[in-house]
RNA sequence: GGGCGCGUAGCUCAGCGGGAGAGCACUACGUUGACAUCGUAGGGGUCACUGGUUCAAUCCCAGUCGCGCCCA
């Protein structure tokens, strides 16, 4: 390990350091990063008598890998924690992973079968053993890339949805609302799996549209010979467990057959003919086979009508010993084909056709989902929702942006029971117990259980665990309380508890974030988080979302490697413009990459010039005008950095940042101040100094919360190790406004007049290196004053060979309009006439244009009388502006002409 | 079918009632001792379309067209 080429500087041989010529941001990152994390700088510290600021990091999958999701969004909490640190607050920001039952089961079955041992073989003890020790050995990956990142949560809290403590909490919390009845068993429909043998909650489920056939079958009607009713359905095969044919209740076609019956073909079973609205007259023949253990719709059409439920398939959706022989032990898309033959032999296949429909699938497994007919544990969402909706409603929570409230009101408003058991093994079993007769002991621990099991029996009687885990879910609800050591009343408890926001996707806002306020509200009494910010999607460069099917995914870990960490965090913060979605093109980075390269290349000019900070420097106290302009930019940025980050405009923040370091602070200050750092006036080189040095200060700190390693770096050269790490800095405040309108005014006529200068050299071809003479014509006293101060920045910048005033225009002079006055370079012997006829000409004509405009307006009595006078005497002023620019060009024009 | 959002420079996007903006890309020129991962200058837009409100509309409202996402 060459740990000294690691480091970014080299040593002088006054054994000081200089800054490398360019930054390697592989070399800094991790060596930055482990003193950050050695410095304890990103520990909470309840002890500290500062205000807490807190954020839950939503806990990633622990089978997980960092994608460019989480690379946004834990970059924008990285940004709110450290701008949060530095304003002075005790920041908790809790990180931890969840222990993602199906995936992680998922995985560790998928090893196992490697071994040629299936989950059964093992058994559920060695299994979980099993699992424990995938977690030990390979879950903590996205904790480490994380790192990678940037990320300064407080790694020592670290915490884990199956930590022992946690569980305490998920026991606790499951046996209250039992004893509340907001947790109870109930026999209903659920989202099977028939691969996997569990059910899966209604977010799990991808509906995807999928090509198939409706087929139209003939229901013989009964007592009718030779009459039929044709119903149209894409699942032949779950026609064996029809109970009812529904029509709608308007249907002329069908008034007749209403209350007759008709005699189920495969089966001889007499079903019902029912009126329903759920029968579409619109869709296929307008009347539908009504299989209410088989489908939701089917399942409320049948409880609307009494109509039986069949259950006809296994939990491996083959189809059960209710069926004829013929179709037992039949896979369910085996029986579809049988049927539809067995259908079309008996002359009862009417037609078919292609039909596009949605199929529900496992997002995890992909397993086509059966609706199937269990015992679960449920959860009384709607009881849980209504304070959830009470403070959404109420203000106490508050979305960002705004419009994903009615999202979440959407939801909340029709939530269904929730499904919160799993048949996994992998999770938090559910605590309760079976007693011989099937009475069920809901308790946290087992002793709990048996006393009153035995209470109830009058004798102990042996007892049988519930083997299904919890889900996942329900345990992530509880994450903003868990982790701060409920149910114990801890001091973190009392501190942290509400945390001030959650930032996630806002595909999570069902899964999680409705349901942490669920159950804070319900358990801590007061909401978990007061405001959720909502971020974007990060799609590849053509707006694609990214999919490994689709072969477009950008890895941001190789990004990192690509063009270092504070790249890729700028550029996801200027891309974090709310309510849209990141289009992720890689030259942005590279883009942004550059920009890093500017302020390491602009700290590295600062001291090679001796740009050092001075102590007790005093911004207010600058003498000189490039000084006092520059401090005040300062001032604005801050102001407008602080205002960005305070609601969440990521992107304002970064844009703001990058058009001052590089359109102001390099692109003019530095070159303004050239002069004064090479020249003889001590005084105003030291002035100089301190303030560039002051400025590259200010700028370090208020980039670094979205590019901590570089300017952490800077800082460290320019204020020593002595200062502390900029990372526990101070927040930059200007109680005391250094602002000076004044020589803000000069600066930017200055920055004016120069590239007015420029743009004319430009056109008429000047060569670049060409120094050349300057007139002034027309001049006000106050422009007159202003060149005559800044007369070095016009013979550097603009490259002009001193100026004097000018009465004429000469024959060799072309002229630019400034404020104030006519600028007229001396560009050669002969001037290209027409050529600068021609740019006169088409300025004018811009101006005129611009003029008429005005015009139109200030002679519009309605303007004059309904506009604000505020608005009327601008457009005055701009009126008299325009006139006097056009009409000077005018006359250079018309000199021309003359010539 | 219901809901949300989006159509602004070649691309990615800010702006959102009174002067069309940025970054990238493009073109020309440039080795001035911080930086070629750079500098200077430049070209490029009926702000999707049609109506309405207003003294004034890219911005507000309605409709149309196109695109995306969520829910049925």
């Amino acid at each position: 390990m060459r740990a000294r080429r690691l480091l970014p500087s080299r040593p002088l041989e006054d054994g000081s350091a200089m800054l490398d010529k360019t930054y390697q941001p592989a070399a800094v990152e991790a060596h930055r990063y482990s003193l950050w994390e050695r410095s304890r700088g990103f520990s909470a510290d309840p002890d500290s008598g500062k205000l807490p600021y807190t954020i839950m990091m939503p806990p990633p999958n622990v089978t997980g890998s960092l994608h460019m999701g989480h690379a946004l969004t834990f970059a924008l909490q990285d940004v709110l924690v450290r701008y949060q640190r530095m304003r002075g607050r005790d920041v908790l920001w809790q990180p931890g992973t969840d222990h993602a039952g199906i995936a992680t089961e998922i995985v560790v079955t998928n090893q196992l079968a490697e071994t040629q041992i299936n989950k059964q073989q093992l058994g559920r003890i060695k299994f979980v053993e099993r699992v424990w020790e995938w977690k030990t050995r390979s879950g903590g990956t996205i904790i480490q890339q994380l790192r990678r990142l940037g990320a300064s949560a407080d790694w020592s809290r670290e915490r884990f949805t199956m930590d022992p403590a946690l569980a305490v909490a998920v026991r606790r919390v499951f046996v209250t609302l039992y004893r509340e009845g907001l947790v109870y068993r109930d026999k209903r429909l659920v989202n099977w799996d028939p691969e996997m043998h569990t059910v899966i909650s209604d977010l799990e489920v991808d509906n995807r549209e999928t090509n198939g056939t409706l087929w139209h079958i003939r229901y013989p009607i009964d007592g009718e010979p030779g009459r039929y009713i044709v119903v149209a359905t894409t699942r032949p095969e779950t026609m064996l467990g029809d109970t009812g044919v529904a029509v709608h209740p308007e249907d002329a076609r069908y008034a007749g057959l209403v209350g007759k019956f008709v005699r189920l073909p495969l089966v001889d079973r007499l079903i019902p003919i029912v009126a329903d609205e759920y029968a579409d007259p619109e869709t296929g023949s307008g009347a539908v086979k009504i299989t209410p253990a088989h489908d939701f719709n089917d399942f409320e059409v049948g409880r609307r009508h009494s109509l039986a439920l069949f259950n006809v398939f296994d939990q491996d959706a083959r189809l059960n010993d209710t069926v004829p022989a013929a179709y037992r032990g039949l896979d369910r898309f085996d029986a579809r084909n049988k049927i539809v033959a067995d259908l079309e032999a008996a002359g009862l296949l009417d037609k078919f056709e292609d039909h596009t429909l949605m199929v529900p699938h496992h997002d995890r497994s992909g397993v086509v989902i059966e609706p199937w007919l269990t015992n679960q544990w449920y959860c009384d969402a709607r009881v849980l929702a209504a304070a959830a909706l009470t403070a959404v409603e109420d203000k106490r929570i508050r979305f960002v942006p705004r419009q994903w409230e009615n999202t979440f009101f959407d939801w909340m408003r029709k939530i269904q029971p929730w499904c919160i058991s799993r048949q996994l093994w992998w999770g938090h079993q559910i605590p309760a117990w079976y007693g011989p007769d099937g009475g069920v002991f809901v308790a946290e621990t087992e002793e709990e259980a048996q006393h009153e099991a035995t209470a109830k029996y009058g004798a102990a009687v042996p007892l049988r665990r519930d083997e299904d885990v919890l889900d996942t879910w329900f345990s992530s609800a509880l994450w903003p309380f868990s982790t701060l050591g409920w149910p114990e009343p801890t001091r973190e408890l009392a501190r942290y508890y509400p945390t001030d926001v959650l930032v996630t996707g806002f595909d999570i806002i069902f899964f999680w974030v409705a349901r942490m306020m669920m159950m804070g509200l319900h358990f801590m009494h007061d909401v978990p988080f007061r405001t959720v910010y909502i971020h974007a999607l990060v799609r590849d460069g053509q707006g694609q979302k990214m999919s490994k099917s689709r072969g477009n995914i950008i890895d941001p870990l190789e990004l990192i490697d690509q063009y270092g960490c504070d790249a890729l965090r700028f550029t996801l913060a200027a891309l974090a413009a709310p309510g849209r979605d990141i289009k992720l093109a890689e030259s942005r980075v590279e883009g942004y990459r550059n920009f890093v390269t500017k302020l390491w290349n602009a700290a590295r000019y600062a001291e090679m010039n001796g740009c050092a900070l001075a102590a007790g420097f005093n911004p207010t106290q600058c003498r000189l005008t490039v000084n006092r302009w520059i401090a005040g930019t300062v001032v604005d940025c801050a102001a407008a950095i602080t205002a960005a980050l305070e609601t969440y405009r990521f992107d304002e923040a970064a844009n703001r940042l990058y058009q001052f370091v590089w359109g102001t602070f390099c692109d003019w200050y530095l070159e303004f101040t050239k002069p004064i750092l090479q020249g003889d006036d001590a005084a105003a080189r030291t002035e100089t100094q301190a303030t560039t040095a002051w400025v590259l200060g200010r700028i370090v700190h208020l980039l670094h919360p979205i590019m901590p390693f570089v300017t952490e770096e800077v800082w460290e050269n320019l204020a020593g190790p002595e200062a502390g790490l900029l990372m526990t800095a101070s927040w930059p405040d200007f109680p005391v406004k250094p602002a000076d309108p004044a020589a803000s005014a000069e600066m930017e006529w200055v920055v004016d007049a120069i590239s007015a200068l420029r743009g004319l050299r430009a056109e008429m071809s000047v060569p670049p290196a060409a120094r050349i003479p300057l007139l002034l014509k027309d001049a006000e006293p106050l422009a007159a004053e202003r060149i005559e101060r800044h007369q070095e920045h016009f013979v550097r910048l603009a490259r002009v060979d001193g100026f004097e005033p000018a009465t004429r225009v000469p024959a060799s002079g072309v002229q630019a309009i400034v404020d104030g006055a006519t600028l007229i370079l001396c560009v050669g012997d002969v001037v290209d006439l027409p050529r600068e006829k021609a740019r006169l000409g088409k300025e004018i004509s811009r101006l005129d244009a611009e003029l008429a405009k005005i015009a139109i307006k200030l002679a519009n009595p309605d303007f004059l009388a309904k506009a604000k006078p505020e608005v009327v005497e601008e457009q005055r002023e701009r009126e008299a502006d325009v006139t006097r620019d056009r009409d000077r060009l005018k006359a250079a024009y018309e000199r021309l002409e003359v010539v």
